[in-house]
DNA sequence: TGCATGTAGATCTATATCGAACTATATAGA
DNA sequence: TCTATATAGTTCGATATAGATCTACATGCA
């Protein structure tokens, strides 16, 4: 067997075009960001809006699946900007919660509107229907690498499957 | 007009899953890597026999989309562990060129067996016909971003179009 | 109640990433 | 040929990312 293995299946190619893609759309969004903010920043405010205000940054770490210092350094880059606040939790003195100022939304729309010609520009030379049509696609394979992540038994992590939740 | 705006059509939610796919995946293979080996690391020695051997750095770094600067520490690290050999190009004096060494080449083909498990756990969970079959929509936007970036008038960036070449 | 263990977050440190500026070489045009 | 400009790569500095460790608090159980 003198054969040079050639990545098995479509798997190397599809992550390949995923780590371009993540670079190049991170790019986009960050040069319509004000100097100093990040996607990371863009991200969380949004995330904050669409699912809901108030978590925890354990929880946001995890809805990103970054370490959790990562995003202290997130969440401390917003708060100097006055994009979130941040308050200890009544509930669990260890833990704070996170919830968007006024001008987090603010800042957001005028992300979102900065944004608007380059989508526009990229609809045009690609039909957002495509984009629809394999959105659910890459949306279950996240859903399952999520949860692979939390079972793999040959990770140095997780306890077995929770079983209770 | 007091709506909040939500992020325009698909766009937004395709690039959010990009993202934290981008972020799985690289976790997924590193884990996986000799301890001091990244992703870029990977990469660079799968392009350099997938696509060739001898290429520049500057090269490289437009291929992956990263600046020059980044890879020239991506190939610093290559070189440093025996994986990559780089010597000046006679046609350039300017410039240099890239090969992988067998070295390179032993390292690429352990990190894809090493990889395979992952790889056959995925595929129970999310047949490859899957991937298969979103792939070619991937690499069409990749290429399609990947254009607008060196057209953009609007990017401070490039000249107009290169008119030979 | 008291102790063992687990969890949330911060701090410290190392390294990856990347922009600005620099050096050396190449190329185009007077 | 000479000069202006462009290009390849490196160096330097700033910041993002992330692992190891620490502190404070929570939880489970004797």
């Amino acid at each position: 067997m003198p054969d040079s293995p050639p990545p098995p299946g479509p798997w190397f190619a599809l992550f390949t075009e995923i780590g371009i893609l993540g670079q190049l759309s991170r790019a986009m969004l960050e040069a319509r960001l004000p100097p100093g903010f990040l996607q990371p920043h863009f991200s969380v405010l949004n995330h904050l809006i669409r699912v809901r205000d108030g978590q925890t940054p354990l929880a946001l770490a995890r809805a990103f699946q970054v370490p959790k210092t990562t995003m202290t350094h997130t969440l401390a880059g917003l708060e100097r900007g006055g994009l979130v606040r941040m308050a200890p939790n009544p509930r669990d003195g260890r833990s704070k919660r996170v919830w968007i100022t006024d001008a987090g939304r603010a800042f957001r729309e005028e992300a979102i509107a900065a944004l608007s010609p380059d989508l526009a520009a990229l609809t045009a030379r690609f039909p957002s229907d495509r984009v629809a049509a394999v959105l659910p696609v890459m949306a279950e394979l996240r859903a399952v690498m999520d949860a692979m992540r939390d079972e793999d038994p040959d990770d140095p992590a997780q306890p077995p499957p929770p079983l209770v939740r």
